[in-house]
DNA sequence: CCACTTAAGCAACGGTGTTGCCAAAGTGCA
DNA sequence: TGCACTTTGGCAACACCGTTGCTTAAGTGG
């Protein structure tokens, strides 16, 4: 909690190479840096020297003059580190190789069966990732880690359906597969593969991809698949909560004695809005999902709401509606469907939990986090260096 | 958003306030001060003396040795600062003074009308004010701000119904009372007390009153009085959403094609919550307030839920016992009722407002405020040296 | 060609937490 | 009573952070 000059070197760097990435292709200029972290010119241009030392950062030419010397344009060189993102889904492995931008340059995507069992699940995974990475590392399969000569591969981001405990990275009940119950997952990954390991709800990867992409604000991802999740976005921070699982918005109850849900609750939206699905009423599960919505709208005070998963994706614009007209007259919130890559949405947001820390993208620590002195030594929070 | 040495500096110093306040009478050690902070002792050792020598900290005897030289006990020095909460509500303000470890020192509560204009209740605190500090301040009503002399008073919290714009200040519609729409109250009172004002929503300061009490944890406040509103505390820290408007848990629909609600909704729990109470059925109530917070604990993860309010306050145990029936079967929460002195709690959580920053409890900084520059130059977080 | 403007680096500086060492103040046993 | 040991806390030197004051680089415009 406490913090240091070395802790402070690295959120002032954490909040430079944000605006790096989020500039992208067009750069960004030193001053233009200073103005917003709210440095001083001098402080970027010496982190700026220490992120061109490192490769993290290159000049890329240089603005029109204003009456006087022009600005140098810089830019994040996304080859400097990369993560792998991993979805783990029930009858489904995605696997992918993220750069430091955000762009996906390798995936793959193979059929699995999470109740083969954990011991078969993981291996079927660290194999798809020596796969992946020897393809996509034009050094060959050299090297020490899994080949990665080439590429400085800096984690593992592993995104699975909830819930699960994302600060000791061990999975939790999964429907259906209980031998998944209290499978330290993160750890025996780590292990295999030696790299870092983030283990996180697919919800909350899905939620985490599209805040990289955006501005940073506040906003909720709906995800409507096999169930009804959500990710939570507060403050261009994903919120994780006290235990690590907030988010469950499918057992949010909107009809006092409704139909009875699988959780044992009756009216909640997830079985109003699967039924809704089942029968066919996309406009009635879409108003269903508006009034869920404006419920969290109303309590968070959100700037805007984001829809994915298969259900939505199949029918995206027929739900944006839906909900947009639930929730319009109360407030000018917008309301979009998520990029429509469909599942690798959450692979790639996988990625991004590697890559979040980096630019300061997981600072609100909740106090679980505070009492805990984090995981394994050499598994933790990876940094360019 | 950057930050420097003199920022890390008040961050170290406010872990290591926040603790000694906590720890309240009873003190702390400097080395469990190092501990709980993660600082070298030789930091905390350093941050100590220059507290002792502001006169905010003060050596209050030893513990018994374990072997060696015993340990010196540090305590906050209350009288070291006080700050003055404001609670505006329709037909009363309440006018209370708090010392540093947040004890009421002395408390004024007269019937006022909102109703009679802006410039009437404005005049009407002030005086309010003045005549607190008068009779609270040994020294008499001399010196330069209201005669507060003796007493080092840090600024001046003020709560209200909401909606309102705590960033800027500005209370919006108050229900029945047109003319306070766009009122920019908090430079008002400011320029006439001269001292730094701040203002939230009562909701939300009563939460802040009860963080501050307990440990620094998650958990949802319920305020069920003229309407129905929550003040949610995230990760120790009040969580006021992208426009400062977080919190309108009254209008969270759980009826769907509900009865007709004030704010043209069908079935929030508000309507649902009020028209139980208004035909004498609590177990009602209860009932229904107990899904609106098993819905919260659900989607946010938090550890606990508090009651409080007029309504509440007039049948507690009921409302904790209905509350808690809905909650126990899903998550093992505790259910309290906020400490009954009744709407004191408000104001004496309205104080907070101003001292929370000095204790670190208001580091979540939304984006909002980023791009924002702050309030008035003077007006904005005091800091005691 | 030269005055002016804007961008960025160099050098010195104040101030942070850290490290290594030492003094102070107890306990417990011979 | 004396002495070894443990624990607490301060002093001094240090490395390193962003800041300040100034200089150099690189343009524009009359």
């Amino acid at each position: 909690m406490g913090a240091n000059l070395p802790a402070l070197r690295s959120h002032n760097a954490a909040l430079v190479l944000d605006l790096l990435r989020t500039a992208g292709e067009a750069g960004i200029s030193r001053l233009e840096l200073a103005e917003g972290t709210g440095l001083t010119p001098q402080a970027v241009s010496k982190i700026v020297a220490r992120l061109r030392e490192e490769g993290t950062v290159e000049e890329a030419g240089q603005r029109a003059s204003t009456g006087g010397k022009p600005r140098t344009v810089l830019r994040l060189v996304p080859s400097a580190g990369y993560a792998l993102g991993v979805h783990l889904d029930r009858d489904e492995l995605t696997v992918v190789l993220v750069d430091l931008a955000g762009t996906r340059v390798a995936g793959r995507k193979v059929p699995t069966d999470l109740g083969a069992g954990t011991e078969a699940v993981v291996t079927k995974a660290v194999a798809e990732v020596g796969v992946l990475l020897a393809d996509a590392d034009p050094a060959g399969p050299t090297g020490p880690v899994l080949g990665a000569a080439g590429l400085r591969v800096l984690g593992v981001g592993v995104a699975m359906p909830g819930p699960l405990d994302h600060f000791n990275g061990v999975t939790q009940r999964v429907t259906g597969f209980p031998q998944w119950e209290g499978f330290p997952l993160r750890d025996v990954l780590a292990g295999r593969l030696g790299l870092p390991v983030v283990l996180d709800k697919d919800t909350n990867a899905a939620a985490l991809g599209i805040a990289l992409r955006g501005p940073g604000d506040s906003f909720a991802y709906l995800h409507l698949g096999t169930g009804l999740g959500a990710g939570l976005v507060l403050g261009g921070v994903l919120y994780r909560g006290a235990r690590t699982d907030a988010g469950e918005f499918g057992h949010q109850v909107i009809q006092l004695d409704g139909p009875l849900c699988t959780c044992g609750r009756h009216g909640c939206i997830e079985v109003l809005c699967l039924e809704a699905v089942a029968r066919g009423d996309i406009a009635g599960a879409a108003r269903v999902l508006g009034v869920g919505a404006t419920n969290l709208v109303e309590l968070l005070d959100i700037e805007r709401v984001v829809l994915g998963g298969r259900v939505v994706d199949a029918a995206a614009d027929e739900f944006v509606r839906g909900v947009r007209a639930v929730l319009a007259p109360l407030a000018d919130i917008p309301v979009t469907a998520a990029a429509g890559d469909g599942e690798q949405t959450v692979a790639d947001g996988a990625a991004q939990l590697v890559l979040a820390p980096l630019f300061g993208r997981s600072e609100a620590v909740t106090p679980a986090a505070a009492s805990h002195e984090g995981p394994q030594a050499n598994h933790q929070a990876p940094e360019i260096r």
